[in-house]
RNA sequence: GGGCCCGUAGCUCAGCAUGGAUAGAGUGUUGGACUUCUAAUCCAAUGGUCAAGGGAUCGAAGCCCUUCGGGCCCGCCA
């Protein structure tokens, strides 16, 4: 039983009420009603008035009266306010006890949304020739919670990522290195993905203005990519291989683990392309243009939109082409084409996979799904929109294949500045081709640096060691709080030095409320006694600490069903704010009487619980100590 | 020209799905609280024509329309 519980009782019982009373309605919230309006309230009463030519209030007194049969432990009192709102009063003595119970279980949250089905999510897929930026980190973030709150609502949940290691930013670094002359060693002892993107592929990129050659070289670099046999697509092989295990370290560093690497270059060789380009023929979802600005091509036509051009009239596939297969390959419309090994075995001990073309014979888990969710930066809304309208062509299921968008990681004008970039506007993109961004190792390391100062300040005693991993998971946390509690739709424009703050609405401020109950319990004569609870934790602070408790499943219900790590960034925010107040106001360990010293150990180990539960479905780290 | 997104306090943002009671945080500024379970904290003050206009509604920050401001996308590039 948990405050989830009891709204839906009474919203079935509103609704049994209004089955008796012939009054007919739908769709009516039954909530926690805001600070100083009781404990819960419904609306129900506003949204019948205009069928019943009655004022809520009136309604409100009409159901109320009939509520009164179902008033019991929990709900105690039902009322018409004289706003026109149904109130209802929770009795806390008796919902403290088995909310403080429930949290302490191990699956405390957990919500059947998914009935066990499996779901694939695809996150990160950063091209493997340069570091992850900050932009980059957004998207991991984004994926790998809405990975860890689907798990959480009962998906089987499987993460891909996706490496796209044959394409035209892979052949602007295979060209810097065989035409361009950068040593395949980076100097300095250089992390390789960094020195691939910050020196290799932004320098190459250069030279191309001024030396048409080089950019001659690229055509033919990329077109021998495709053919796996040649030196060029080998010396490929090696350069991403080694790029991918570098930001495979940042993303492992930044708590994501995959379940398998795709690679694009056997989406080519297996010719899945061929399979559906034919499908795509025989249903008529493409046509050949015969005259016009695109004569001799295929395209995909569009109501909205410009036709798209599918293949060129020389025969060639362009870029969104590639992605079809792959779509399709994702909710196994196409016949696996694909044998797996795996790749190695991450921190977590949870194996990742790999595609490959070599015929063997390992028994691995199911990577494609008929529910798929693929997060990709809003500015592929169009071509991710063309993809989205084929897939539900080929599978009639709605939603099967999701493109969970969000707005991109801008840079503010003194952060554009400190990279030599002339900012006249109030924000500026960054550009991987440019240089200009800011990369995640190093604003990870910058903010590791601060926080080890801060937890030295306030541990003398501790050593470098236990301060240093206390940094770093505070400097996770932070980044990852920063990406992940904001609206999905909004622009991020990020501020080296506003990302620094470790005060206010910050994982380091959910971090610390953590370390403070954990002392308090380290600190108690005794463990919680859950057997004991005694109805009289009745402070507005210890109420409210209860109610957040309490209404963990409710948060993750709405973020599993609208996709918005928000949601729970928000609720451990707001978690945290009452365990404060709590802290500060009430005594736990001086209370006095011994039973309700107990009670509120209980409470405070329940909250404990509670915030390491939600923090890692945010892939934050709880802290014992900082 | 067409499409998508954003506009709420000086700044950064919740709230909008499901219209209803008093529009909330953080930050900033000002003041206060550590002989106390860690002050990465707490308390208080300050701060809002919810971009503008119109519409439907008993009722709009929220729904519809228009306008304005800002961002992004629209290649036989990827």
């Amino acid at each position: 039983m948990t405050i989830r519980n009891v709204l839906n009782e009474i919203k079935s019982n509103i609704k049994k009420i209004c089955l008796e009373l012939n009054f007919s309605v739908d769709n009516f919230v039954v909530e926690e009603a805001k600070p100083g309006f009781g404990d819960i309230t419904s609306n129900v009463t506003f949204l019948l008035a205009k069928s019943l030519k009655n004022s809520p209030h009136e309604i409100a007194k009409t159901i109320s009266k009939e509520y009164q049969k179902y008033l019991g432990k929990f709900i105690t009192k039902v009322e018409a306010h004289s706003s026109g709102y149904l109130n209802f009063s929770v009795n806390y003595n008796e919902l403290t006890k088995v909310i403080l119970g429930e949290s302490c279980k191990k699956n405390y949250g957990t919500i059947d949304i998914g009935d066990n089905s499996q779901i694939i999510v695809e996150h990160t897929s950063v091209n493997p020739n340069k570091s992850l930026h900050i932009g980059h980190v957004r998207n991991l973030v984004i994926g790998d919670s809405i990975g860890r709150i689907l798990e959480k609502a009962n998906y089987d949940v499987k993460i891909l990522n996706y490496i796209d290691d044959s394409g035209l930013q892979v052949a602007d670094i295979v060209v810097g290195f065989k035409h361009g002359g950068f040593p395949e060693e980076p100097p300095n002892s250089q992390k390789f993905d960094q020195y691939c993107g910050d020196v290799v592929y932004v320098q190459t990129t250069q030279k191309y203005e001024t030396d048409p050659k080089l950019e001659e070289l690229r055509n033919q670099v990329l077109s021998q990519l495709e053919d796996e046999s040649s030196d060029v697509a080998q010396f490929a092989k090696k350069i991403t291989k080694r790029v991918l295990a570098e930001q495979l370290k940042t993303c492992w560093r930044l708590g994501a683990t995959f379940d398998c690497l795709n690679f694009e270059s056997h989406i080519i060789q297996s010719k899945l392309w061929n399979t559906i380009f034919e499908k795509m023929k025989q249903m008529n979802l493409i046509e050949l243009e015969k005259d016009g600005k695109n004569a001799g091509c295929w395209v995909i036509r569009s109501k909205s939109d410009e036709d798209k051009v599918l293949v060129r009239s020389n025969g060639t596939a362009t870029y969104i082409a590639k992605d079809i297969p792959y779509a399709a390959w994702k909710l196994g419309i196409l016949d696996d084409p694909f044998y797996y090994t795996k790749y190695c075995v991450q921190y977590n001990n949870k194996a990742l996979w790999q595609t490959t073309l070599e015929k063997n014979s390992e028994v691995h888990p199911k990577f494609v799904s008929d529910k798929v969710i693929t997060v990709i930066d809003s500015r592929q809304a169009r071509l991710q929109k063309i993809i989205t309208t084929l897939m539900t062509r080929f599978k009639a299921k709605p939603n099967a294949y999701v493109h969970l968008a969000y707005e991109s990681v801008t840079l503010s004008t003194e952060t554009a500045k400190s990279l030599g970039v002339d900012a006249s506007s109030k924000q500026v993109q960054m550009s991987g081709r440019k240089g200009i961004y800011v990369n995640a190792d190093s604003v990870l390391d910058t903010l590791r640096d601060k926080a080890y100062e801060e937890a030295k300040k306030r541990n003398k005693d501790s050593d470098k060691k236990a301060l240093l991993e206390i940094a770093e998971k505070v400097s996770i946390g932070t980044i990852r709080y920063e990406m992940s509690k904001q609206d999905l739709d909004k622009i991020i424009s990020f501020d080296t030095k506003r990302s620094l703050s470790l005060e206010g609405d910050t994982a380091s401020y959910i971090q610390y409320a953590h370390a403070r109950a954990k002392r308090i319990l380290e600190k108690a004569a005794h463990e919680p006694n859950f057997d004991n609870i005694l109805g009289s934790l009745g402070t507005s602070y210890e109420i409210n600490l209860i109610k957040k408790i309490g209404t963990f499943d409710i948060q993750i219900e709405d973020a599993a069903k609208n996709l918005s790590p928000k949601v729970i960034a928000r609720y451990c925010y707001d978690l945290a704010v009452a365990f404060n107040g709590f802290y500060e106001h009430v005594k736990v360990l001086t209370a006095g009487d011994e039973s309700l010293v107990n009670s509120r150990l209980c409470l405070v180990s329940s909250f404990k619980q509670t915030i390491a539960n939600a923090l890692d479905l945010l892939g934050i780290s709880a802290l014992d100590r900082m």
